[in-house]
Parts: structure tokens; C-alpha cells; sequence
DNA sequence: AGCTTAGTTGAACGATCAATCAAGTCAAGA
DNA sequence: TCTTGACTTGATTGATCGTTCAACTAAGCT
């Protein structure tokens, strides 16, 4: 669908029906024959991206990659390529949606949170995986959202400083913390 | 200004300048005889912003705390106790603004990259201030950065979930991480 | 009193917005 | 062949947007 690659580069209240019309070569009444309004059209860009996280997203991330805690690592890498190859003004699309519609109608809301939700799923996974290297304390359902957290600022801030380092600085301190994590699990395995 | 409520609340793009001249009682004249445009508006608005970073959020978040690191967390107290108070729609002004305007004009991205530097620079002020309980080895820099993104990210999960809780994992992990590399330093100091 | 100037008023402008709709096309089924 | 219904066309609508401007007010200076 055009309207996604559109709603990616300039948001969705500043991408006009014009605009995607326009890029799509089609007219209005086709558009409304399938979408009745632009939010509409929204909640189906919405329900791809959530399709979308597994082969779209992780597949290729993961490819090649079975190490659980190298696959968190492998999709951070993911979002500083994207960054990197647009000269740092590239942005999350759900993260932006998330900042950009300040009182969204529930249905997009919900929509929105439901991406985040496959996210931190997939990263839970990873380590949950990965158990046997970390704490028991830990809590890897608060890991996984800690993770997009990083993420999520990580690209903001890179985004808005034009600079790379800041979201690098993010996932350093991440893999420092994974570190250390990894390194009292064993520690606390010797002793019992 | 009216305006700083305005744009806190809804957003810039969402904000039409009668929106502003209704709140404010004024006329479309007398704001453009001060402001030249919306987005001169809105930069004096980040200036504001950038201003009262001291007096208005740290100031009060720190008031009667003097350890550095407990002053981190104190600032990011604050941010939840915005959160919980308006049920998870609080956002941050300036990640909303570093994310709802995708292209901006050079001033603006300049004035929203201040404003972070700002809060950064505060932070790191802090973890240079306890660097005799962090390893020697840590990156201020690198984790005051961290700390933004973490701050940011879990606003902005906590408002799209509509739930404190990822807000406050987020946050939780940041502490563990910190507690681990208070650890380590004092690890590192006994053995040298 | 007269002049200057900062600030105000509010109607108006053109642009752009999402959305509509009557009229048309076209392929499949009866 | 005729009918039906899915889909397309594109001009048009009314609302709203940021911005402008000529006219006006009021305070300060000479």
C-alpha cells in the first residue's frame, strides 16, 4: 500500500488523501469506496505493520542468527541501519504514530498499542530463551518493554540530533546491562 | 504563555492559532504582531521550554535530595507522577514535538535538540557527581543518554498502553542496572 | 494640541483539507 | 442480450487552516 510508505516519510496528519491519491494514481472515490475515512485507512496501514513484524521485521533481522540475546541485538542493529541510510531522519513508524495523534480515537489506539505489544512479545521470547543466562529475579516481560524503550528513545534522540551515536550510546549501555546480567546469573548459578 | 498549554496538550499541528487566540482572549493581529508565523511562535515556546529546565523541572524535583543518583530517579519521579495524574496522557512537550514534526525547519530541530541537550547535560551533571560509585570505565555521557531514552520510550509506551506499569518496568530496570554497576565499582576499587 | 508609534481589532483571503456524489465503466451471471 | 453490482471518475462541497491588512485605540513625547 502507498499510504504506508507515505504515512512513514511525513506522518499521517501531514500526509493529506491528496497526497497519497496522487502518489497512488487513483481517485478519491476509489479510495473511499474501500475506506470510508482516512482513519480507516490508518487501522488497515496499522493491521499490516502488526502482520508485518514476523516476516517483515524479525525474519529478516533473525536470519542466520539463533543465539536469543544476539537477536535482540540484531533488531536494534536493524533500526540503526534504517537510520544510518537516512542520514538519521528515519523513525519508527508505530513510535511516531504513538507521539503524534495526542487524544487518538480508541480503535487507533488500541491499534498502536498492539504493535508495541507484537514487539515486546517477540523480544520477551528472546529472553525467555535465554533464561538459563539470566537472573531468575529478572523480569523478562519488564526486559522486553525496557528494550523498546531504549529503542524507541534511542531513535528519537538520534532523530533529532542528526546523529547516530546518540542511539548507539542507548544500545551500548543496553549490552553493558545485558553483560552484567549475564555475569551475576552465573554467579548465582556457582553458588547454589 | 497560552500557547505552551495549547501545544502541551494537543499537539502543534493540532493546535490552529484560534484555538491559541481563543484561549488567550486575543486577536489574530496581535499575535502576528509579535510572531511573525506559527513556527516563531513555537520556537519562542522551546525557548521557554530550554529555559525552565532548571527552575521549573529540576529545581522542584530535587528540592531536599542531594545524592546524585537518587536526583536521577527523583526527575524521573516526576515524569510518573505527571503520568499517573492525567491517566496516562501526559507526554513529554518535547518528544511529542521531535516526533509529530517529521521534516522540520532547521530552527525548530535545533530547538527541540537543545532542549534534550539540556536535560542530558543535567543527567550526566549527576553520574559525574556519584562517579566515585560508577565504574571508571562507564560512559556519563553514553548513560545520561540512556536515561532520556528510557525516560522517553516509557512515556510513550505508558500513554499508548494506557498503563503506568510499563512506565514504571522501564524505570525499574534502569535501577537495577544502576545498582549492578554501583557493584561493580566497588568491586573494581577493592581489588586495585 | 498635534504627532508618533506600539499594539489591537476582526473581517477577509486564498490555500488546503477530508469527504461526497452523480455519472460512468466494465466484467460476470442469468 | 440484459441486468446487476463492484469499482472508478473527478468536479465539488463546506470546513478549517495560517496569514494579512486597513482601520482603529491609547499612551508618550514635544
Amino acid at each position: 500500500m502507498t499510504a504506508m510508505r507515505l504515512f512513514q516519510e511525513k506522518g499521517y496528519e501531514s500526509t493529506s488523501v491528496a497526497d497519497i491519491l496522487k502518489a497512488a494514481g487513483a481517485n478519491s472515490g476509489s479510495l473511499y469506496h474501500f475506506f470510508h475515512t482516512k482513519q480507516d485507512l490508518l487501522l488497515e496501514v496499522l493491521r499490516r505493520y502488526r502482520d508485518g513484524i514476523a516476516p517483515m521485521l524479525l525474519e529478516p533481522a533473525w536470519r542466520g542468527i539463533a543465539d536469543p540475546i544476539a537477536r535482540v541485538f540484531a533488531l536494534l542493529a536493524r533500526y540503526r541501519e534504517a537510520l544510518v541510510a537516512s542520514e538519521c531522519s528515519y523513525g519508527c513508524p508505530i513510535g511516531n504514530l504513538a507521539l503524534e495523534l495526542h487524544e487518538p480515537d480508541p480503535p487507533v489506539r488500541q491499534a498502536i498499542a498492539t504493535n508495541f505489544d507484537g514487539w515486546v512479545d517477540a523480544i520477551e521470547r528472546c529472553y525467555i530463551d535465554a533464561s538459563a543466562r539470566l537472573p531468575a529475579t529478572t523480569d523478562r516481560r519488564a526486559l522486553a518493554v525496557f528494550t523498546l524503550s531504549i529503542m524507541e528513545g534511542g531513535v528519537m534522540q538520534a532523530r533529532t540530533q542528526r546523529r547516530i551515536e546518540d542511539f548507539d550510546r542507548s544500545v551500548a549501555m543496553l549490552r553493558d546491562f545485558v553483560a552484567l546480567l549475564e555475569r551475576q546469573a552465573k554467579e548465582q548459578r556457582g553458588t547454589t
